[in-house]
DNA sequence: GTGAAAGCGCTAACAG
DNA sequence: CTGTTAGCGCTTTCAC
């Protein structure tokens, strides 16, 4: 499927440099860099020269030499473990979004579960000397947390809680969300419980918070199932076809299902759609995270919803006000818990 | 729900630079580097030597510093529409993976469909100075590509094909697509069509050419809806719902529907269940992408698959062979046209 | 195999 | 409001 074609790159004329735009101007450099980044301080008539040979002359900055001078590079990393997954997906763009509009970049890196050594993934990100880093969980290894020390810049930690975080956070308590989820079923006169989750770390969070709470207030945990992470529909099939045998009679009591995601949970409703099982009669189902396929499906189901857009606002907004901070106006380090809420849908 | 903490970075002891590290091993700092870049023109005991310093020290490396100096900055910039997509997800982790093995980092750019001003995007992207670039699609503006061609790096298009690609292509026939969908239909018998294709440029050539291409044979296109980008469960929901007097008596053909993405099929074949429209014997439906939905829903419906993980994967190869090449063994711009196929699953 | 000198392209800091 | 002088922390290039 191959064909070839050129062997040269276009045109090459001598890049353009800050010292030529000087001097299509007829300034000096400095008032060409106040232009780019203080205009403020400039005379209009002065920026308005430099601009027209800027753009005759195509320039482009060059921010790796700008960063290494300032020390400042307008980027933010973010490391991040998948985008497989919609949470991350409108995190990311929200994040993007806010800091893209003041002026940085951002760098996302995907960790994967497990996969990457986050050290070494950590160690390649702050090389690139980003001026903020945002970062999902809150566990990380002491080479990792030095490093972070040494490099002091802002870091926000996202989407779990902890009792020290390395700076900032915006977290989720996902062991309050899996009590919740049991004390829903439980006000529902639920007895019997299962669970889905996935193979990481807040998923399991979730899912053994669920099983305890159920325990705790003396309901029987029929299955505690571990997927493969990242979540698909297909493993929630699955699942739900090794709980058959509880679910089909001469099985009793109905089962409350909590799925540690909407995929989970939306396969585990399509695998009770083909055996016939009834819900919420006999099976009782909620996931998490809200995806639309949740509300759009037919019938649309029980979920629990963390706004995750506005944590990767919330984020970016915390290490925008840090970034803006001064010696005279420091910014403290701030920590938020990001609320949740069962979205009740007929399948519970 | 905020709670203040800490006013003040971490312990800040100076960052470690190359020099101390020089100094701590009793070397001169191009040693430090040799054994950083080119370990292997270092003797063994020196390099075993400058490493114990380097750990001891914790050492992280500016490549910021690096990347001015040597006009290198091993980053590799992408920009692509959405994340909200499983196609670019599979893209972008493939291509990341197949770049980070080689010491590149991504950049990863959300351009979004329209509002973002793409001259403004590269112009942002190319003042990091990436080493290679990534863009999805073929239609790009003269200030653009002046600047790309200013630049003078490697760059790699993806998801459409065209007669001039910048350098490198990578790219899918969408019109081929449309038109092969179409055929398929025919061939089983079908003669009144009917597409929903989404706002942005790919998705709508292949739903044009689906149209032309059905017209062409002789046959009948009931509908030509465009939803917003990027695609949702709803729209495809909402597009059924306008098509439904097609569809219900006294309505006489059964129609084929195209979906420029699996969410739409999705939606439109949840919504045909709705409305007890039997799947395929009065609506056939055909999706796009080859998502994980549309394998694992019940039932699995027919679309059409690239594999965009090769894309992703061929693309950064292509980039790699480029950025290894040397004055003596240039490297030709490749280009090629990743193939499709439709994957039959019985909604047609 | 190792080192010394000279920038890379920009901005901080200070003058004027 | 504008200019001058020194670097930022590395790597290139050329010696040894």
């Amino acid at each position: 499927m191959s064909s070839p074609t050129r062997t040269t790159p276009r045109t090459t004329r001598p890049p353009v440099k800050l010292i030529d735009v000087a001097a299509a101007a007829s300034v000096a450099p400095m008032t060409v860099s106040r232009v780019l980044n203080t205009p403020e301080r400039v005379a209009a008539a002065t920026a308005q020269r430099v601009r027209e040979a800027i753009d005759r002359l195509g320039y482009v900055p060059n921010l790796i030499a700008g960063g290494l001078s300032s020390r400042r590079t307008r980027m933010v990393a973010a490391i991040v473990p998948t985008m497989a997954h919609p949470m991350f997906v409108a995190l990311v763009q929200n994040f993007t979004d806010a800091l893209r509009a003041r002026g940085y970049e951002v760098m996302l890196s995907l960790s994967g579960y497990g996969d990457v050594d986050e050290a070494t993934l950590v160690r390649a990100v702050l090389a690139r000397r980003p001026d903020a880093l945002l970062l999902t969980g809150t566990s990380h290894d002491a080479p990792t947390r030095q490093m972070l020390a040494d490099a002091a810049i802002p870091v926000v930690e996202i989407f779990e809680v902890t009792r020290r975080p390395i700076d900032m956070l915006v977290g989720v308590d996902h062991a309050a969300v899996g009590a919740a989820v049991a004390a829903y079923f439980r006000a529902r006169g639920h007895s019997h419980f299962a669970v889905f989750a996935a193979a990481d770390p807040r998923a399991q969070t979730r899912g053994s918070a669920f099983a305890a709470a159920a325990r705790r207030a003396g309901g029987t945990v029929l299955a505690e199932a571990i997927a493969p992470a990242p979540s698909t529909i297909a493993a929630g099939r699955a699942a739900l076809r090794d709980l058959l045998p509880r679910l089909t009679p001469p099985a009793e009591a109905p089962v409350a299902l909590f799925c540690s995601s909407d995929l989970l949970a939306f396969g585990a409703l399509v695998e009770a759609r083909v055996h016939a099982i009834a819900v919420p009669q006999r099976l009782a189902v909620c996931g998490f995270g809200d995806f639309e396929l949740g509300a759009a499906a037919d019938p649309p189901f029980t979920t629990v919803s963390v706004e995750s857009a506005q944590v990767g606002q919330q984020a970016a907004t915390f290490l925008l006000e840090r970034l803006a901070a001064t010696p005279e106006a420091p910014v403290t380090a701030r920590r938020v818990i990001a609320p949740y809420r069962i979205i009740e849908r007929g399948s519970s």
